[in-house]
DNA sequence: AACTATTTATAAGA
DNA sequence: TTCTTATAAATAGTT
């Protein structure tokens, strides 16, 4: 890629070599940040010229570690990781109340979105809010409306059963009287029943308002 | 140097990000071999992909410890705070993670919801139409226990007024036949009555049901 | 260091 | 992944 094509072996003449070390090594060191942003990879790039001048070039989080866990295994982290436990230690403890938090944002949370337009996703924001809310209202006054269906039929089956009751002692009553022979009271204690007993539907727009 | 010319910003389609790690891996490895040749230059040259697997080209004669060497001598001490960096940037970045998350906590209990950005709203969308269905779920299982509760009472009350409609047929009858002087029938008729108005709670556990 | 003719690398498409 | 090829990019040699 130049004026001619070049053999790959060693530049005799030193300032050639020393000019084209300069091109090529900055070169390399380009593609080295081109290929760590284009595909998320990171580079640790260390060049010595031939008079021992070193450059070099790391990715944004490749440290000597990544090299070290490379050559020695475990021992070069654990090194590191010694003086900087505090550190080490907080990052745990932060992750950990990560961790929780995500669990709990996974319950409450839905499916992957689809992409939608800022607009659609505004509209959908407040439909979602007011459906919410009106959600909330219409739950809460329909529980109101059930629990006072329930309160009053619970009232009528009081009054009924406190009606048969009281039923009961005036049959009671009558028998005794009968016994007695007081046949003339039974006609007015027949005109005091009927009112109470008529059949009829306590609630008949119940499913209306629900 | 392709097709087309591309921006050197992360390539979002995976598969042409892997396909162009590699080609341009090798490029830098290509290049890291010919400097060496050409200029008497040694390169250490590690390459993680972001997968994790790594390819490394070291110059001949080069060893790791070499550079480690160089390192300890020149750039130890900025490879050290390089680290302790690294560490720091995780504890902000968890941090930061951590506080979004609280923002989306409170965002989906329905706190703060003014001033949302285009992604949050998005986020938002889908779980307040997860706590709608969960709500709706509720409120139906809700609804069908008070119905039941609602159909019992009805039930009990259509027996109960039956049981006061044919109580008065009787007394009725038990009136005719007073009158008509069959007095004998009546400690029959009073040993019928008193099963069925005993006076007793309906649905007992009504409030634990709700 | 600039310039540019050329080579080389590689993006996109099979 | 590998091959192909049009094009972009790198760079050898020159100024």
């Amino acid at each position: 890629m130049g004026r001619g094509k070049i053999e790959i072996k060693r530049i005799e003449n030193s300032s050639n070599r020393q000019v084209t070390y300069s091109k090529r090594r900055n070169g390399i060191i380009k593609k080295a940040k081109e290929i760590t942003v284009l595909c998320d990879a990171k580079v640790s790039l260390v060049i010595f010229a031939s008079s021992g001048k070193m450059v070099e070039y790391c990715s944004p989080s490749v440290t000597v570690t990544d090299i070290l866990d490379k050559y020695h295994g475990q021992a070069g982290k654990k090194l590191w990781d010694a003086k900087h436990e505090n550190l080490s230690n907080e990052v745990d403890r932060v992750k950990k109340d990560n961790d929780s938090m995500q669990v709990e944002l996974r319950h409450l949370k839905g499916e992957d979105i689809t992409s939608l337009t800022h607009k659609e996703l505004m509209a959908l924001e407040n439909a979602l809010e007011n459906g919410l809310a009106s959600i909330r209202d219409k739950k809460s006054k329909f529980v109101d409306i059930l629990r006072e269906n329930e309160r009053a039929l619970e009232e009528e089956h009081k009054r009924l059963t406190y009606e048969l009751h009281k039923q009961e002692m005036k049959i009671e009553e009558n028998v005794r009287e009968l016994e007695n022979g007081y046949h003339q009271r039974l006609g007015n204690y027949n005109n005091q029943i009927p009112f109470a007993f008529r059949v009829q539907p306590i609630q008949p727009n119940l499913q209306e308002r629900m």
